[in-house]
DNA sequence: GACATGACGATTT
DNA sequence: GAAATCGCCATGT
């Protein structure tokens, strides 16, 4: 079948996969990594149906202004800022704390 | 196939 | 500096 359908997804998936432990990203350097083919959107959409994979680090991703957008569609709302204090992230209400230092740039780590 | 929606982002008001 | 607006484009109805 059309495997080439999937291929954002699949990208999204494999690039979120390599985000080290302590560290996040935000959906537009994912986007910016993987070429101008999709939009920050597209990326926030592919962690939507990323919930049929466990292997996926989802609360590892947050908006460009570290805010957790996502984290109502954890299991628990709780979970995303859970997980991410106890990679050594703080989290302010629902923002990271220093975001710019906990930021992980595809581009400038990983190597195409 | 038109209309509405969305885990975003940048720009303008 | 917060709120409103447009652009992005795949997905569901």
């Amino acid at each position: 079948m059309n495997a080439e359908r999937n291929h954002f997804f699949n990208d999204v998936y494999e690039v979120v996969r390599q985000i080290p432990r302590g560290r996040v990203t935000s959906y537009g350097a994912i986007a910016a990594y993987l070429g101008t083919k999709g939009s920050a959107r597209m990326v926030g959409y592919a962690m939507n149906a990323s919930h049929l994979d466990e292997s996926i680090p989802a609360h590892r991703v947050v908006n460009r202004n570290g805010v957790l957008t996502g984290k109502h569609h954890f299991e628990h709302p709780n979970k995303m800022e859970e997980l991410l204090t106890e990679e050594g992230i703080r989290i302010k209400g629902d923002r990271i704390v220093d975001f710019p230092s906990v930021f992980w740039d595809p581009e400038k780590n990983l190597y195409l």
